[in-house]
RNA sequence: UCGGGCGUGGCCUAAUGGUUGAUGGCACCUGACUUUGAAUCAGGAGGGUGUAGGUUCGAGUCCUACCGUCCGAUCCA
């Protein structure tokens, strides 16, 4: 029996637990879990990120262990104190709370530069007048520098000069005497110090030199006290760097962890690609609700719970993971689902008379706020003669009628809280052929929730009346690319030979033109209370909140996501 | 070219050598219900685990080769 099996199946555990809980059996740590998120403060953090944090995050509460957020700012070139400000805030906002103050490898510039310091005087760090190219030319074919084995006085004299600023900017650099000859290139004596002389954001000009990544890293790990260092998958040939380090300096030994990075498809989320659609205009900034960064997620109307539990359901692993957006969005809607308050706007109106219903009269119905929450509570909505419905829910001439809910001539539809209509007639302007109003009559004992008539509908509409309706703007939002791997093309092309050969193609090329529309819409009132914090629902058309660009008289919502759509054309 | 990683339904993922029932989610299809063609409920289709060998009583799990794919040679991180 299949439910007996359920029963007795256990949680099993991703491949990174595993490795925690051999370390705890053998006592590597100590029974101690402590994570670290190491951001490099030079753009905005987006959806692949998020899986990074949520990853060493949540396996550190696991296991009762702590996590730091640490800013690897050793490129002053790139990094600026706004990225820092808003790593933080998005970092939070998704409901994560790093171990003590924020840490900066720039803390430990004192301690690198004494460690390296050390390995020149332990003979196995030396600095380098080769130039660039030189250097290329020779990891290329494996041999060794010229200055490889200069004495270590002379080496440790240019250093101090390197540090005190007395050389200009690539006079020359410090590297690691490992092996020309390895396999792994980055142990071909990789560069660790170069000379820089540029305002750092928090250092400013003490430093005229700046370790490069494989050095402050896992030595920063180390002086942290990490256990374990969770990094993606492209940083797994560093790994026997990053040991050699530490073993050579007989520090505390760091365990790093690699695992795949989280792509999602029809989107990109190099820093480089997403700056570029910012700086040619073809978004509106890093929070632009298009972009896969946290902060345009967020504006997007993404809420944090959808976001971390998408990242649970997709799960971590060494497997490259390009995921399909359509489980992003189901997160999204499941949770906005529970959360969002129903309301009814109409995106496209068309005008309704009720013709047997009164001039002048209006009555009030009450409409349950939440269906799926109780303590949502119920709202008032006004209902009278005049009123609009979405322009695409009414058809001349449905083309399959047995399977057409909506409104057509002679056809009845129930009217979301409120009557049973029929449509009687319909106007159409004369010059354009387009309908301008349509005429229907209500079924006077068809009140929503005391129904008498017995008539019977297939479908329910959504509409505003029109005396009270709100005017507001809605931003639809669609994919950004239409391309499901836009950065992944390549095309044929013949060379000045005429030979064929494949180049690839811009992403921008498969920019959709369509990922923003603006639309006027017509709200009933109690949308007039909304705040940037709450989630609607506008009913059968999808999820919304409210824009930070919205004013005092001009509501601007953007489209979260829409409803799915079970209603197959044609 | 060299080195490394990874190949389980369309997309993720489970299976920790052990019963030909290879999990679960998303997507998809059908039906029920419905005052949101949503949600909910019930059901369904779709893979024999890249290929070929090998080890073993037994292989998605181990070994070898091949194929595919991704990453790696910044004074970036």
């Amino acid at each position: 029996m299949k439910v007996e099996k359920t029963e007795e199946k256990e949680v099993s555990l991703n491949f990174i637990e595993r490795i925690i809980e051999e370390h705890n059996a053998n006592g590597r740590f100590g029974g101690r879990v402590h994570t670290r998120f190491p951001p490099e403060p030079n753009g905005y953090l987006h959806i692949g990120h998020a899986k990074a944090i949520y990853t060493s995050f949540t396996i550190a509460q696991r296991y009762g262990g702590k996590t730091n957020l640490r800013f690897d700012d050793t490129n002053p070139t790139t990094e600026r104190t706004d990225f820092v400000n808003a790593i933080q805030k998005d970092i939070q906002w998704l409901g994560f709370q790093w171990e003590g103050e924020p840490k900066y490898a720039s803390d430990y510039f004192q301690q690198l530069y004494d460690y390296a310091v050390q390995l020149i005087k332990q003979g196995q760090a030396y600095v380098d007048f080769s130039t660039a190219a030189q250097m290329d030319t020779m990891k290329k074919a494996g041999t060794a520098s010229p200055y490889r084995n200069k004495p270590v006085e002379e080496n440790l004299a240019w250093f101090e000069k390197m540090k005190n600023g007395e050389l200009a900017d690539g006079t020359c650099v410090l590297r690691l005497k490992i092996d020309m000859k390895s396999d792994n290139w980055l142990m071909r004596d990789p560069v660790i110090y170069r000379i820089k002389k540029e305002t750092h954001h928090r250092t400013g000009d003490k430093w005229a030199i700046y370790p490069m990544y494989d050095w402050a890293h896992g030595l920063s790990d180390s002086i942290e006290g990490i256990t374990h260092s969770l990094c993606s998958l492209e940083f797994e040939v560093h790994r026997p760097l990053y040991d050699w380090c530490l073993e050579q300096l007989k520090v505390y030994q760091s365990q790093q962890i690699e695992f795949s990075r989280m792509n999602v498809n029809y989107t990109v989320t190099s820093k480089r690609k997403l700056k570029e659609l910012i700086d040619l205009e073809k978004v509106n900034g890093w929070d632009d609700p298009r972009m896969p960064t946290i902060s345009g997620m967020r504006r997007r109307g993404y809420t944090p719970v959808a976001i971390k539990d998408f990242i649970a359901r997709a799960g971590v692993s060494r497997r490259p993971q390009i995921i399909d957006l359509s489980n992003l969005e189901a997160s999204v809607r499941n949770h906005l689902n529970q959360i969002a308050k129903r309301v009814m706007v109409v995106l496209d109106p068309i005008k309704v008379v009720i013709t047997n219903y009164p001039e002048g009269q209006a009555e009030e119905l009450t409409i349950e706020n939440n269906p799926e929450d109780e303590t949502a509570g119920t709202r008032q909505v006004k209902f009278s003669r005049h009123i609009y419905i979405e322009r695409e829910d009414f058809m001349i001439d449905p083309p399959k009628p047995k399977k057409y809910y909506r409104l057509a001539p002679n056809k009845t539809v129930r009217l979301k809280g409120a009557y049973i209509i029929q449509c009687d007639d319909y106007v159409t302007d004369p010059e354009t052929g387009e309908i301008t109003e349509l005429h229907c009559s209500y079924v006077p004992n068809s009140k929503s929730g005391e129904d008498t008539s017995g008539v019977k509908v297939k479908g329910t509409l959504h509409w505003v009346n029109q005396e009270d309706a709100v005017e507001v703007e809605t931003r639809l939002y669609d994919r950004l690319f239409m391309d499901e791997n836009p950065t992944g093309r390549k095309e044929s092309y013949r060379d000045e030979n005429n030979k064929k050969r494949k180049r690839p193609i811009d992403f921008k090329t498969f920019l959709n033109p369509d990922s923003l529309k603006v639309e006027k819409a017509y709200a009933e009132p109690y949308l007039k209370g909304a705040t940037m914090e709450d989630h609607f629902q506008f009913m059968r058309k999808g999820y919304f909140v409210l824009d930070q660009d919205s004013t005092e008289d001009k509501m601007i919502f953007n489209r979260t996501v829409t409803l799915k759509d079970g209603w197959k054309r044609r």
